[in-house]
DNA sequence: TCTTGTTAGATTGTCGACAACCTGCTTTTC
DNA sequence: GAAAAGCAGGTTGTCGACAATCTAACAAGA
C-alpha cells in the first residue's frame, strides 16, 4: 500500500466561505461593532441566497462575534470595557495551563514552528501592516494552545482568540500612529526555550498585560461618550435575548 | 417612570425550539453518540420545514455537540476517552479561578442559592431520577461561574457543562445500578461557605477527580472494542475535517 | 476474482417566494 | 393639539422545490 497519507480535501460549501468571508470582515473592521447585517443587501453582494448566508450567520453567532436579535436583525457584538477585561484575565489563566501542558511536549519541530510564527510578526512589523501584524501575533500566542494536546482547550483559544483579534484591531484602527517597532516577543519566544517553566508563565501574564491595560484603557474611554450615540444600524439597547434554556 | 424592569420576554422561533429539542434530545441520550441526524426525518416529525432546522443544527455544531460533513450529513459528536479527559483537565482549571473570581463576591444570595441547587439534588437523587441528578449536580456546579461576573468564563463553562451533561448521562446509562444515595455535594457546599478559599478549590479538583475517575475508565473500556463497530448510521471514519481557517 | 465504469436512490446544499413581524408615518378621533 | 388606530414599507422567519453530491448496488472487462 502506498504510505502517502493525503490531507482531507477542503470543504466547498458556499456557507463555509460565507463564513470567512463574514469573519474577516468582523475581524478587521470593516463591519464595525453594533453594525446591523442587513441579510438580503449581503446575499446580494455575494451572489449567494439567503439560506446559506443565514446558516453561516448562525455559526458566527455561537462563535460569539454577532449577535441576534429574533424579528430585528443580526449584529456584530458590542464591545465592552468588561468583555475585554473579562478575556483578558481568562486569557491569563488559559495561558499558563497552556505553558503547563506544552512544556514537556516541546520538541524540535515545536522550536522550528515558534521561530517561523515569530519571524511572520516581525515580517508584518517591518511591512507596516498591522492587520497583519495583530494576525501574526495571536497565531504566535496560540503555538503554545496548539501544542498542549488538548482539544477543549484549543477550541476555547480559538474562540477567545477571535475576540481577542476583533479588540485589537478595533484598537489599532482607532490610534492611528504607526505600530512599535521593537520586537516585543523577543522574551518570550527565548523563555519558551528555556528551562524555567515558571518563569515563562509569569512572563506571558506580564507581557500581555502590556498591550492589554493600553486596549482597556481606549475602551473605557469609548464608554464615556456612550450616551452620545444616534448612529444608525445600531440595536435597540438590550430588548430581547437569546436564551440557553 | 416606572421602576419596575421585565424580563426580557421568550424569543418565540422556531428555530430555537428545536434548538432547546435537540440539545435535550443529545444531552439525555435520546440521540446516540456517533448517531446521524437526518435532516428530512427530523424535520417532518417536528412538522417544521428544514430551513430552521438546518440553522438551528448549525448553532449546535458551534456549540460542540454535533459535527457536520458537507454532503455527508450532521452527526452526534463521538466521544473519546482523550475528549473526556480533556475536558476533565480543563474544567478544573477552571473552577479553581472561578472560585476565586467568586470568592469576594459571596453574599446572602449566594449561600441561599447554593442551597437551593444543592437541593434540588437531593430532591432528584430522591426520585432516582438519574438524567435530573446529573443536571441539578451540573447546576450546582456552574454557579460559581454564574456568580463570578466574568462573561466569557461563563460561556466557556456553559460549553464546558453541555459536554459534561452528555457524558455522564452516557455513563449513567451504561451502568443500569442506581445513583449512589449518600450526598457527595455536602463537603463541597460547606467549603463554599467557609473562609478557606485554597481549600475550597482543593476540595473542588479531588471531589471532581472521584465522578470522573470512574467516567473515564467506562469511556476507556469502550474504546477497546471500537473495531467491532459495523453500527448502522455511523459516520465514516475521518473524511473531511471542516476548516477553521 | 478483482477492478473499474455506470446507474439509481437517497440525502444534503441552495434557491426563490411567501408569511410573520417590526418600524415609522399617516389618519382618525376626542 | 395629542393620543390611539390604522396603514405602508422593509426586514426577518419559514416554506416547498430544485440542483449538486454522495453511497451502494450492479454490470462490464481484464
Amino acid at each position: 500500500m502506498g504510505k502517502l497519507d493525503f490531507a482531507p480535501i477542503a470543504d466547498t460549501t458556499r456557507r463555509a466561505e460565507i463564513v470567512a468571508l463574514l469573519r474577516r470582515a468582523i475581524l478587521t473592521g470593516q463591519l464595525k461593532p453594533g453594525q446591523k447585517l442587513n441579510e438580503l443587501r449581503i446575499a446580494e453582494q455575494m451572489r449567494v441566497s439567503r439560506a446559506p448566508l443565514r446558516e453561516a450567520m448562525r455559526e458566527l453567532v455561537q462563535e460569539g462575534l454577532l449577535t441576534s436579535i429574533p424579528y430585528a436583525g443580526t449584529f456584530v457584538v458590542d464591545v465592552t470595557a468588561k468583555d475585554i477585561d473579562d478575556a483578558y484575565s481568562l486569557n491569563k489563566v488559559l495561558d499558563e495551563f497552556a505553558i503547563e501542558l506544552t512544556w514537556p511536549l516541546r520538541d524540535q519541530r515545536f522550536f522550528e514552528e515558534l521561530d517561523r510564527r515569530h519571524e511572520a510578526v516581525k515580517q508584518a512589523t517591518r511591512d507596516l501592516d498591522t492587520t497583519r501584524q495583530i494576525e501574526t501575533a495571536l497565531q504566535l500566542h496560540g503555538l503554545i494552545h496548539e501544542w498542549a494536546d488538548n482539544s477543549v482547550m484549543l477550541e476555547t483559544w480559538q474562540r477567545l482568540a477571535s475576540r481577542l483579534q476583533m479588540y485589537f484591531a478595533l484598537h489599532q484602527r482607532a490610534r492611528k500612529e504607526p505600530v512599535p517597532a521593537e520586537d516585543i516577543h523577543e522574551i518570550y519566544v527565548r523563555l519558551l526555550k528555556g528551562t524555567d517553566m515558571r518563569a515563562a508563565q509569569r512572563h506571558a501574564r506580564e507581557h500581555i498585560d502590556l498591550d492589554f491595560e493600553e486596549l482597556l484603557a481606549y475602551a473605557r474611554s469609548l464608554e464615556q461618550r456612550d450616551s452620545k450615540g444616534a448612529d444608525p444600524d445600531r440595536p435597540g439597547l438590550t430588548r430581547n435575548r437569546p436564551e440557553s434554556s
